[in-house]
DNA sequence: CTGAAAGCGCTTACAG
DNA sequence: CTGAAAGCGCTTACAG
């Protein structure tokens, strides 16, 4: 792979001289600049961005930091994050912690000795600790739908307890008095949020909060089965599940197909997520749709305008949208 | 951030003997060592794998093309890789080419700029394409699921035409004569080879190929739904579809359940990839489970093994895993 | 065991 | 308009 040098060699001039040339330097005659540019393509010349990065100090890359790559909603997300990094010419690192806060650090580390210009941060529950691990570096860094309490300078999320609360006034209206809310109990923030959501509704309402009513899974659909199955073993079981996620609710879906309950006529079910999935189960659900791209696109966006020295805005919630599908109707009579 | 020289300064040292200290190098005296490395340790000093990068002329970084990282089976190759490349100490700078040949060419330049030292390319169409682009680098790249008929060097994929035969002898087995293929007209190399597996399953059994029985979607469930429909409408309809793809097939059972078919009871639905989804529609999909996260892997594998001047097998076709649920039975009787 | 020197491929003041 | 020089942060022969 020829260098500068090579390029300056065959046309008899200065390396300097091809560097300037090739950057369209006003500098550099015209046709000078024409024939040089001209040896550089035939040669198949291509520019070292490990170099220049040397001496810009800047490499124009960013550090994704992601739990897993395989799920989809993260997907959406980073396809945000991608198309506006691509826009503006950065490239993506991707990297899986496995929410295992010792590979969260390994990865952080190779961010920094890769000189990453930013970094972005999904779902993560170990926050703190990049506090602390990049506080000497000035890397700045961009939090997506970050899910330790601790707050973070920058972050983009989605607003939660609003979106959560919606939902279930949607249930309310519908005459739903015995809602249930089918949890994640990994400690998630997300899942204190749309708690409180499920709560603030509820009490708006003056409906008491039953604690026979609060199960938790783990944001998976097999715990969303086991979680749904109590509900209906209760004595006096609810008309209507709030799920988490729409994971959880797939599991849901199951277990009352297996008991033989009619959704919505036995069992409504509501969700949070918006996985294309949930438009094709039956059947389709109602759930909160997060804007994944968007949160993505808008994360970068802070992230390079943090890079360009700017101010942006530091803390965006985002809102979620309410989309009523099959899943949900007026309250059946269970026996 | 310090640099080597700082850390040299600091101990009264050359910066030679810091970087022989800071790689363990037996030529420096142990306690000689020590001091250096915990004045580097105390200054948070984190080498410049840029500065590394530029003497050494590799990067430990490769470069992964897919055309949309918000596709889950995408997600899940990419995984594998991520989880393979980690292990080996790559980084992985990912991007998509929305299979935009001109995205994707751009895309492969910029990996060049990089100098990644390997590619990885997902699904592409295109794949000839980098094939002149990079004929004169010398970075190896390895296909996934390649998507041009025209054969690459190293390859993964899956074998199509073994695992769409075996599925479609398995709606024979069932009693079935009537099968449709509803298939993808975008021109995938996978969608040649699994119809012609389907072709081949039935030839084995003497049938023929209906041509009125093999239409085209696109793979995903909207053209799924269109393309059902239009074999339901026949005057002798099929009494089972193989799809393309899963995707296709959440269409197809989507238009079974909106003309009151019940599945497999009148009609058996069949399916190719094993999405996470499958397991959970109503009834759950009867498909091939694709080994995704390890085809990253191998994938990966394979680029590792090229970049250590290693001669891998050079083209792995994997088996797909027959997964039978609730969606395929013995025919029904449609008047 | 340690240091001075050269070099990886660039950019960019500084001279001319 | 062009070139020589310095420097980005490292590694690694070459001397001592």
């Amino acid at each position: 792979m020829p260098s500068i040098k090579d390029i300056a060699r065959k046309a008899g001039v200065s390396h300097s001289t091809v560097s300037r040339a090739l950057h369209n330097s006003p500098l550099i005659g015209p046709e000078t600049a024409a024939r040089i540019r001209a040896i550089a393509k035939r040669s198949g010349y291509v520019p070292s961005a490990v170099a220049r990065s040397l001496v810009s100090r800047t490499t124009r890359t960013v550090g994704v930091v992601v739990t897993t790559i395989a799920d989809p909603f993260i997907g959406e997300v980073v396809e945000g994050i991608e198309s506006m990094a691509n826009e503006h010419r950065y490239s993506v690192i991707l990297a899986n912690s496995h929410a295992d806060p010792e590979l969260e650090i390994k990865v952080v580390d190779s961010f920094s000795e890769r000189r990453v210009d930013g970094i972005l941060v999904t779902a993560s529950r170990v926050g703190a600790l990049h506090g602390k691990r990049l506080a000497g570096t000035n890397v700045p860094i961009v939090l997506i739908n970050n899910q330790h309490p601790g707050d973070f300078v920058h972050s983009v999320g989605i607003d939660n307890i609003a979106a959560s609360r919606a939902i279930v006034t949607h249930l309310l209206e519908l005459g739903h008095r015995r809602i249930a809310y089918i949890g994640d109990r990994l400690g998630y923030q997300s899942d204190t949020e749309r708690f409180s959501g499920y709560r603030a509704a509820l009490k708006s309402r003056r409906i008491p909060v039953h604690a026979e009513l609060v199960v938790r899974g783990d944001g998976k659909p097999v715990e969303g089965e086991r979680a749904a199955n109590q509900l209906f073993q209760l004595g006096h079981p609810p008309t209507a599940i709030f799920c988490y996620n729409d994971m959880t609710a797939l599991g849901v879906l199951r277990a009352a197909g297996d008991r033989g309950l009619r959704v919505p006529d036995d069992i409504s079910i509501a969700a949070f997520d918006d996985l294309p999935v949930t438009s094709y189960t039956s059947p389709p659900l109602t759930t909160i749709r997060q804007p994944k791209q968007d949160m993505g696109r808008r994360a970068m966006s802070i992230l390079i305008q943090l890079l360009n020295g700017e101010k942006p805005e530091s803390r965006i919630k985002l809102p979620g949208e309410l989309i009523v599908r099959g899943s949900t109707g007026p309250p059946g009579r269970i026996p």
